[in-house]
DNA sequence: TAGATTGTTAATCGATTAACAATC
DNA sequence: TAGATTGTTAATCGATTAACAATC
């Protein structure tokens, strides 16, 4: 059995804009790229651009660089991407909704199935085609429906109940949008996407820079 | 001229986290808590809570650990959630009403007072009482209005036109949720809120203990 | 007091960056 | 050939974790 290298999060995250960045090239009809060209589109060090296309098995050429079609081909492949995934959304509300709504993951493979709710005036309607479904039935489905990924769009007060249920269904990963931590079994993996944590950074950073412009007129 | 210590990302990212569990620990009616409390909460190293709080200014005290009210009033505090602040959305799409509609933001300091898109069946629309207007006024308004923070939820081939229209309009921020890098002057604070990246790091930690469970049954 | 907990210093770990030989 | 670019090794950097004295 081929061992299995972990890739470190932070090259994870690069990917998916070496993906994008490699399509707008491609569009415009370039046939190749150099790790210099992606690191300055990116603002990253080249070398880095190098590793972490390392990691793909893609190899390079001198003078030449990498060819497109072939990277865009590999990162797709070492994110599993082209191998399309069902998911189950719990909490119909607007995020939900918008989740539903963004076409976008379907480029990551990833396929929105059903969407779930405990409320009585959501139960029996569609967002953009896609049917909720009445939350007690989840854990059946989940389990008939062999669906290994959910994702939580529920009130924080609800979060780790609507978890359990999907872990009892069967599911194998979390993309938790919500604001609280759940505790899962140690194998099914969870990757939270919250939104105030970024919101956080943004804020932060902004007062920061802003007090930096302070200081700079002062010691000139 | 105090000089201001930047806060390392990690750790701001982290700082959400201890505010939503204490804020649960004061309903449940605690006055107090220890970093080994957060930390096993949380699944973290006490020391890197002590670390963290320590940026605060917040002392604890030996064996009773830190008081709940002060510790989230610091942490609010140092993320600059007290102080509200007046944003615009550009891109009234499914995510940018999801965006809008969801009412968490405002206890983070964020306070979107309007939308902007070019589509005319928009424009002059609301969404949950936010005005939806004409993006040709963006500019104009957002510096009249003393704007900082701009929100981007428009197409990734868009996103650097709108960009450079609310730099132009005076934003010091942009919350940047397209899949596109943009380029700004190097005095705004960009923060890339791709929900690609947390579903790279979704679907390729699947496919990594997938493979490692398959690997425990062969040696034992 | 004894034991839990803080605050701090040192050690470790992992990711990024620098340096540079190999290649086309 | 000369120069751009890759791939790789070593150095650096920064964050996390371990160790432990101080404190209540």
């Amino acid at each position: 059995m081929a061992p299995v290298k972990i890739t470190p999060e932070p090259t994870i995250r690069r990917l998916p804009k070496y993906i994008h960045l490699l399509m707008v090239l491609k569009h415009k009809g370039y046939k190749n790229v150099s790790s210099t060209l992606i690191a300055e589109s990116l603002e990253l060090d080249s070398t880095l651009v190098r590793k972490d296309i390392e990691i793909t098995g893609i190899v390079g050429r001198p003078k030449i660089g990498f060819l497109i079609d072939e990277l865009i081909t590999a990162l797709r492949e070492h994110l599993n991407w082209n191998n399309m995934e069902d998911a189950f959304l719990v909490g119909a509300g607007s995020l939900g909704a918008a989740i539903i709504g963004y076409k976008g993951f379907r480029e990551c493979g990833l396929n929105i199935v059903a969407a779930f709710d405990n409320d009585p005036a959501k139960i029996g309607t569609e967002i953009k085609g896609i049917h909720v479904l009445d939350y007690t039935k989840l854990e059946d489905l989940c389990s008939r429906m062999h669906i290994h990924i959910g994702i939580l769009t529920v009130p924080a007060s609800e979060a780790q109940q609507a978890a359990d249920a999907l872990v009892r269904g069967g599911v194998k990963a979390i993309w938790n949008f919500s604001p609280t931590q759940i505790s899962t079994p140690e194998w099914v993996v969870v990757e939270y996407a919250q939104l105030t944590m970024s919101l956080a950074v943004l804020k932060r950073k902004l007062i920061e820079t802003a007090v930096v412009d302070e200081i700079i007129p002062e010691t000139n």
